[in-house]
DNA sequence: ACCCAGAATGAATGAATGTTCATTCTTGAT
DNA sequence: ATCAAGAATGAACATTCATTCATTCTGGGT
């Protein structure tokens, strides 16, 4: 099993230490980033103060201004992060040289998209936190089309391999992939907002019925 | 065809007219809530602000909080109309007196749903920017979850429907319903935050493909 | 043992924002 | 013509937040 999604979920109390330390800026980044994460998911995009978020990973706010300049800076690199890190896993698990057969490959896609636990649903809700302002930034809309686009082309690859292997008659890659794709993020929309109505026992159920109905021969 | 949508596009300028008006309450409610709109598609939720809203909406900032108690309270009204306005929408057309064809129901459906023009892009940008706050607010999930629900039962039922009038095997409706709902979703999404990447058409195609591959005999 | 580059700090600052309320204005009834 | 009810206003206030920067501290190199 692959794994992309690194622990968020540290909280790290550091109880009675209060010798300052150094440490590297690239690590200093990744643990405010990670703050971030957690802070969004917790109190929403729009409650995120920079007092929140060093307090999170213990730190002052004048160092998350030393690492990153803005906080519209760090927020747009969270961001980034979380693109990266989900389209990554999902490309990792495509091109998948680990699994040779593609219908086990489909499973691990599938798994990887609606499993997990905790984790996960904090990555959801920085995802969607994101989504909901992108219609007014531009900038967030272009970190995430240029990761999207990238993903979407290699599903489209990865179903005509399938489809190529399954003989499957009146069927298009690339529509089948955009709708997969729009399944997906919809059901995460639903785990997210309405987890009363949506199990994610069901959402799973839900999207194999897709694949299945699409390439009956690979997924049983 | 059903007009759900109101026109929240005026920006009635109002151009020399200092002359201050009394309207009734409902009325100043709604223009209230219309700027609201307009301006959380324009800058986003997080950077909305009571001057703002009140300058659109031509108003001064005292007539907000004299019909709203609060910016919070005009928030969760404003997601509340949305909300009902789609949702509201979607079930006026599935209980669909005025159409007896279950097929051209399912189009005209489909057509609500992805079709309409900037109006319609408004809408998403709210909807989409409530869904990203969602999950740290639960007065949020609430009332999402209400209208959702009742959506949810109808457009079970109106497949249920479909199913028995073409005796398709092995489909469940509740399933598919879920799908359904989760696709279209995930469409909006898409069309929010990639228009470069997906189009209207294509998204149009992609939600028929899914109901011609479930309905065939009601899609052509 | 000493030194210093640069990492870390957090009080101070100034800008922005939500809310209040004393006052002004409008309208319909008398 | 007069009046009262209540709708509308926006300057003032208190709070919150991002950002700055003078100062302190750390650890590796010499």
């Amino acid at each position: 099993m692959i794994d992309v999604f690194s622990a968020v979920t540290e909280a790290l109390p550091e109880a009675g230490s209060k010798r300052r330390q150094i440490r590297p800026k690239a690590e200093r980044r990744q643990q405010l980033i990670d703050a971030t994460i957690r802070c969004i998911a917790q109190h929403g995009l729009s409650a995120v103060t920079m007092q929140m978020v060093t307090r999170e990973a213990g730190l002052s706010v004048g160092t998350a201004n030393l690492h990153f300049e803005s906080k519209d800076n760090l927020l747009k690199e969270t961001l980034r992060f979380v693109a990266e890190e989900y389209h990554g896993g999902q490309i990792e698990i495509m091109e998948g040289g680990d699994i040779p057969d593609l219908g086990e490959r489909l499973d691990a896609l599938l798994d990887f998209q609606l499993g997990r636990g905790v984790t996960q649903r904090q990555k959801m809700s920085v995802w969607f936190a994101y989504y909901g302002e992108a219609g007014a930034r531009p900038v967030y809309q272009k970190i995430v089309s240029t990761v999207d686009r990238l993903a979407a082309q290699k599903l489209e690859a990865f179903f005509t391999d399938i489809i190529r292997e399954g003989d499957y008659q009146g069927v298009e890659a690339r529509e089948l992939a955009t709708g997969y794709s729009a399944l997906i993020d919809g059901l995460h929309l639903g785990l997210l907002v309405t987890p009363r109505e949506l199990s994610k026992r069901r959402a799973r159920a839900v999207a194999r019925d897709f694949l299945r109905r699409a390439f009956p021969q690979h997924i049983h």
